[in-house]
DNA sequence: AATGAAGTGGGGAGAAGTGGGGAGAAATGG
DNA sequence: CCATTTCTCCCCACTTCTCCCCACTTCATT
């Protein structure tokens, strides 16, 4: 079962690459591929695609067909599949990079089942906002 | 299985035309080919012609010989066969440009077993809506 | 130091998207 | 049935962008 752990400090640069931390890169190679889709909040979310499907799947359960149609309009446009370069890296579409606030400094953070590319001062508030909400580590 | 993913900013230009997003283009050709239909809502549809088939069948399920007819003269006149030049691009008939309010500037999204044709403004105002109504991307 | 893996940067060929001319088919009118 | 106009579609041209390839740096390990 894959897992994603960790976070990185990559850099997008003028042509819109990003390189996949290695160990992400391994599992995705080790699968049938991934999706990257817009994420809860300002990120961008890196599914492996049979949880993908598995998510959308649950997430479908019990829609009427007009919010399902809404919900699908929403979810599929949002989303593409990844391809990694010889180098390991995907491309950002503009859309995608606009929506999280991505400029050149990112951060890349494992969330147990995907991981998420955030925009590295966004992270940074945020972590400092869990932080003075008294958020702490249970560890 | 085919899947479409994304969001692409084409334009029809002066003749009707309208580039297919290449990697649709690739599974319509992969494929027996495609229909173009009216969509629901102020969209267009294109469908690989099995699903096209398959979501049809279903639909004509459990309905009277009235409502057959009824339903029949509904979605067959208004569909066509899609046919792309060397360019990889449709031409859209007049009619239905008018149905979707197709101007030049089009957005083309993937929505898992098919795409819609969207006039630029009217998709985005659609998406607003979604935003307003409180939808958001689950992942 | 030498080696290899990981991340970053950039050149360049080919693909993708856009625009328009023009021949032949189809529709329209006498 | 022929003439004229309209429309469809094939072809060529141009621009932009994607993606393949090569190269360099850094860091960890031996």
């Amino acid at each position: 079962m894959a897992m994603f752990l960790g976070e990185y400090e990559h850099t997008i640069d003028t042509k819109a690459r990003l390189a996949v931390p290695a160990k992400y890169r391994q599992q995705i190679q080790a699968s049938k591929g991934a999706v990257l889709s817009k994420g809860m909040g300002t990120c961008l979310a890196v599914y492996l695609f049979d949880r993908w499907e598995e998510k959308s799947n649950e997430l479908v359960e019990g829609k009427s067909s007009e919010e399902l149609r809404d919900f699908e309009r929403r979810i599929y446009p949002s989303a593409t599949e990844v391809d990694l370069d010889a180098q390991g890296r995907m491309v950002i579409p503009a859309k995608l990079r606009t929506y999280a606030h991505l400029t050149s400094e990112t951060t890349i953070v494992g969330v147990r089942d995907h991981f998420e590319i955030w925009d590295r001062a966004t992270w940074q508030a945020y972590q400092e906002r869990l932080d003075a909400e008294g958020n702490t580590v249970p560890f």
